[in-house]
Formats: C-alpha cells, sequence, structure tokens
DNA sequence: CGATGCGAGGTAACCGGTTACTTCTGACGT
DNA sequence: ACGTCAGAAGTAACCGGTTACCTCGCATCG
C-alpha cells in the first residue's frame, strides 16, 4: 500500500506473488489464468479493497465514455422527462450517464462543456431554449469543434441546427405545428380572443410556438392583436405574474390562453383563481409539453415526447441512426381546461 | 497530433518549439515564463485546439473529485429538488455535481457505486427511502468501506444511519414529527376517520411517516383501525390504484386521507374526483414533502427542505460542519384541501 | 531424442499529463 | 576577469493501469 493509504496494482500483485500484468488479467477475465493463480489474485483483492483506478485505466486502454446531458435545471420537469430518457437509452447501450445542470448560466455551461471535453464523455447533449443570436451561434460552434477535437460528439435537443459544416446533431421537436394545433382547438370550440401567455422575442422555443399561434389564427381568419401577446419566462412564477398583472390592468378582454408551457400555464390558473375567474367555465386555457402537474390541472395541452426525444438524442450520439435532423412530432392531448364557447359570437 | 487525431501536449510543445513542461506551466499558470514563450504556446494550443486530458491530469496531480447524487429517478419532483440543492452547493464549492439515477435498481446502484468509487468522486450522496432489512445494511456497509478505502466519502440522505464504525455521513429530516402534526391538523379540524394511504411495511419512510400518524391517533384518543391503514408505493398510479380500489369495495368510512407523499395524495384526488367525491368538500386530503404540484393541488402537506437537504449532504461530505446526524425540521403548509368537520360527531 | 508448439506468466513500453531536479544563460558584485 | 546567483527552460521520473512481446517449461510429434 503506497503511503497515501490508496491501493495499487502493485500491492495486489506484491500481496499474490505475481505480476502486475497477472493482476490486470485476471481483473480484466480475458486471458488464460491458472485457476489457482486467479485465486490467489482474488484473494488479494479482497484483502487489500482494492478497485481500480479509473483513470490510469481510462488512460492507457479506450473505454466508452460517459453520456453526459446539460440542462438549466433538472427541477423543471420538462428537462427532468428529458433526462430519464437520456438514462434510460444510455443504460440499454451500456454508457454511464451524467445529468449536469447550468442554472442557465452561460459561465457555468461553458465550464460544464469543457470539464465534460477533459473528461473525455463520448457524447454532450445539450437541451434547452435559447436566443438564437450571433453570440449563441459562435459559442456553439466552439463548443462543437472543440468537443469533436476530443473525441466527443455533441448533439442538440430542442435547439436550432448550426448550419453546414459544424459537427453538432440535431434533434428536436414540431413546436409550430403543435401550438398551430392547439390554438385551432381553441378556435373551433368557438374562442377568438385568445391571449399567448410566454412570448420571449428572440428564443427559438416561444417564437416557434408564437408563430404556430399566429398561423392558426390566420388560418381561421382572427386578426393578430399585439396586445394579445405577453411576455412571461416559462416558469410558475412568471406566469402567475404576468397573469396578475394583466387581470390589475383591467377586465380580461380574451376569453381562452395559450401558455407557453405548462407551468406558465400552472401559474396563470392560480392568479386567474385568485381574481375570481373559473377554470374553464370562466376562462379557458391551454398549455405547452404535457408535463405530469398538467394531469392534475387537467390541463388540455400539447404532448412532447421527452423520453423520446432523450433516448433519440443518444441513439443520434452513438450512430445507432442516421444523422439527418430528427424532428419528432408531438399531439394535442385534450383534458378538461376548455370550454365551447357556445354560438353566441364573442365581442368584440 | 497523433494518428489517432488526438491532440497531447507533446504536440503543442512541438509546434512551440518547446518543452512539455513549458507547455504544462504556462496551462497551470504557477510558474514564471517569459512572455513571449507563453505566447508562443498560447498560440499553439489555439491552433491545435488542445483540450488537456483530464484522466492523465487526475493520474498525476491530486485535484478535486466530483460531487455525486444517486437518486432513483430525477423525474420525482422529491429527488429532483435535493438533487438541485446537491448541485447548488457543489457549485459554491467549486466542484462539478453528477447526478446518476438506478431506476430503483439496486444492480444497477451497485454498478453506478462502483464507477464512482473507481472514478474517485469526492462523496457519494444516496437518497431515497429503502427497506431497511439485513441485505441492506449489508450492502451500505460494504460501499461504506470500498468509497472510503477509494478515499471518497458516502452520505445517506434520508435513509437511517448505518451504525458505529460504519465511515457514512447521515442527514435526515423528521418524518415522524411532521406526520404527527399533519394527523393531529386533521384530528383537530374534528376527523376521526383518516385513511392512511401509502403503507410501505418494512419502508423506513413510510414507517416513520405511518408512526406519526399513529401516535397522534393515540394522543388524541382515536383507536389506530388497521383497515384504515391501505399500502401504495409512492407515486402517482399506486395512489391512484389504491384509492379506486378502496372506493370499489364499498362506502368510503372515513372522512380524511393521510397520503404517504404529495404523488399518492395526487393520484388519490383524481380517483376520489372519478368517484364524485370532491375535496375537500366531501373529503379532505393531506399529502407530504410539500412538491410544487402540491401548489397546484392547493394540498396542504408537510414541507421538507429539500435544498437544505441537498446542501447540507455536499456541506457534510466536505467537512465543512461537524459530523453529527442532521436532522432538519419539517413544517405543516396549510393549503386548501382540508374542511372542518363542524361541531357533529362523524359517525363510526 | 531433439525439434516444435503452446499455454502461463513476466517484462517493460506506453497512455498524457505534472513536477522535482538539473542545466543554461546572463546580470551582478568584487 | 571570475565567481555567484537568480530566473527560465529542459530532463526525466512518476502517477496506475494495459498490453505487445518475450521467456520458460512441458507435452507432443517426427
Amino acid at each position: 500500500m503506497t503511503p497515501s493509504g490508496r491501493v495499487t496494482i502493485r500491492d495486489v500483485a506484491r500481496r499474490a506473488g505475481v505480476s502486475v500484468a497477472t493482476v490486470s488479467r485476471v481483473l480484466a477475465g480475458d486471458y488464460p489464468v491458472l485457476a489457482a493463480t486467479r485465486n490467489k489474485v482474488v484473494r488479494a483483492v479482497r484483502e487489500l479493497d482494492y478497485v481500480p483506478n479509473a483513470h490510469a485505466r481510462a488512460l492507457s486502454a479506450a473505454r466508452p465514455g460517459a453520456i453526459a446531458i446539460v440542462v438549466d435545471s433538472v427541477a423543471m420537469p420538462y428537462y427532468a422527462y428529458i433526462a430519464q430518457g437520456v438514462e434510460e437509452q444510455a443504460a440499454l447501450e451500456g454508457r454511464l450517464s451524467l445529468i449536469c445542470t447550468t442554472g442557465g448560466d452561460p459561465g457555468r455551461e461553458l465550464s460544464i462543456v469543457r470539464l465534460l471535453r477533459e473528461q473525455r464523455a463520448e457524447a454532450v447533449i445539450l437541451v434547452g431554449s435559447v436566443i438564437l443570436d450571433d453570440d449563441y451561434r459562435k459559442r456553439m460552434t466552439e463548443y462543437a469543434h472543440a468537443l469533436a477535437a476530443a473525441g466527443s460528439r455533441l448533439v442538440l435537443c430542442g435547439r436550432p441546427p448550426l448550419g453546414e459544416g459544424v459537427p453538432a446533431l440535431v434533434v428536436g421537436y414540431d413546436n409550430t405545428g403543435g401550438a398551430h394545433a392547439v390554438t385551432a382547438h381553441l378556435l373551433s370550440a368557438g374562442h377568438r380572443r385568445i391571449l399567448y401567455l410566454g412570448q420571449r422575442p428572440g428564443h427559438t422555443t416561444s417564437d416557434s410556438r408564437v408563430a404556430g399561434y399566429r398561423s392558426a389564427l390566420a388560418e381561421h381568419g382572427v386578426p393578430a392583436d399585439p396586445a394579445l401577446e405577453v411576455e412571461a419566462e416559462f416558469s410558475r412564477e412568471a406566469g402567475y405574474d404576468a397573469m396578475r398583472r394583466r387581470l390589475a390592468e383591467g377586465p380580461p378582454g380574451f376569453t381562452a390562453v395559450f401558455a407557453g408551457n405548462d407551468l406558465i400555464a400552472s401559474g396563470a390558473i392560480q392568479a386567474l383563481d385568485e381574481h375570481g375567474l373559473r377554470v374553464p367555465e370562466d376562462i379557458s386555457i391551454v398549455g405547452y409539453d404535457d408535463v405530469p402537474p398538467a394531469q392534475d390541472l387537467r390541463l388540455t395541452t400539447v404532448h412532447l415526447p421527452h423520453d423520446e426525444l432523450g433516448r433519440a438524442a443518444v441513439r443520434l450520439a452513438l450512430g445507432r441512426v442516421s444523422a439527418g435532423p430528427l424532428i419528432l412530432g408531438t399531439h394535442i392531448v385534450v383534458r378538461g381546461s376548455v370550454r365551447p364557447l357556445g354560438p353566441r359570437r364573442p365581442s368584440r
């Protein structure tokens, strides 16, 4: 045993009276070793409580790296479920998977990516909405090249592609289509004044949901009203605050709400409730994501294949499927948060 | 550059026209290097897109290891919030943190712990309820010794201590007290027939909550009725199924429900709802954990300091606080899911 | 009976860094 | 002019494994 108290393979070899190579072989189990010798080694390993050093191991032999998923926060169900899909598929593929969280801080994202590069992770999966500006593009392009140089694959999940020549894989889902469908659902229930709660100009996810919302309105001949598009971050608190402020301004002026995601919907429902407006009797509401709390709220929403998103990201990273950008479908889940408005034309 | 396409420190040294030691020193920044030399090295690093190999680094120099938290599933808010606390504190302490999930499978737990040993993680935090039997005790004792031998610390979070001489730290919270308090809350609202939904004999968390439930009943002179203690796993589905089955058997025979956790409560509420029983008008219900969805349900529940639990685990692991078993307090959060039963004595 | 082959185990190079120790260079003191 | 010393850079040992290659002994075969 070294002075530090750490047991090395040489200690085991000494104790078993064999060479280090033999110990290594017994442990690997891929080389013929006499039963008697093997026993001596196994006994020495047990007696010394020996654990091979993973770093030394990784240094000499190339072995599969871990699969890492990087998200803002694991406390947001949306991310948690994608992470779960990643874990499941990684386990299936015999890989360890790690979840790392950035708290939405680009600085931490940077140091995590650097760390994963150094760890020679097999794949790094970056999840979550972003502001699609030049800074972002530059940052991701750097990540992509740096990771590629370190032998890791970069997968962007729910983020826009980076363009030709950048070594990054992409898996996403249909934001615009889902938003269109759920808006159309409200429209065909007779709603015309639909508040979109959750604008975040520049944010890709929000932008494409707004696009679906607008296109559905247009399709039904309903003019878009900027006053019905309200900003809010994708959190419960933001949804609550935004709805509260809106209600404080005067009469609602809308009969239905399309919340940018289920968290916003949940906060908005609380604000409505505190204002004496019942869902769906007074106000109809729909969300997006279909995370489990939506079930408790009886919220009509758009279902995202969270699990499948994570699994697909892993399969893509490991080259199990062809590399083209993968776009998964979404579908609307009808629960009890939308009430048909009846034949009467809503007042303008 | 090596044939494999990987850039090593020697490639950088060659390109910069200096020795590997100089490159290492420039990167470490802790040794005087002429500005001109430094520039040559920096340029070479940039041109080659060099990333030091973390394994090689870890092998020669001792550096802080990562902090790992191992949970059943990150999709359960209870775990997600504890993990978040761990991440936050780890970031504060300048450590990387990893979340690993087992899916509740002891086999995967074992391989994850083995892997973390090999990675020489600085701390391994094991979270979650368990069956406290000899098998468990043996397994944990082995983990504890093996991790200690590898220089890692083991922290049990929300699990019972292992006894003297086992190198494991413990941080928990007051299950019995919280259960007692919330049961007393129901009792003082006039409820006498309180269904405990979520028994799991042998499971430490469940057992101590049941203990609190019983002691509160006893204190109020209400005899315990085994028919009012119903088994259910700690999941939404289990809560739903158990309540459905119970209601199918005949008239409820209870006026209030104490759900083993908020997930069970959420499932039970859905089952009650489908059976035409309203909360809290017909049936009162309380939960445990106070995870955010409880807010949407307007569920009266017991608040756990999830964040603080995670943070405390990290501080304990890093020796920032004294080692004695740390028990955090809980408190009841009153929302709208309990209705006073009024002066009339409920029928037996 | 000596050559051949093969199975078991040892030797040492190597993975890619860090760092103690050594060497070299030039400024400075006498 | 020569010895001293400090600063900058190089040399090589080391971290703890893996594995290509080599050696040795014994059974098999011509």
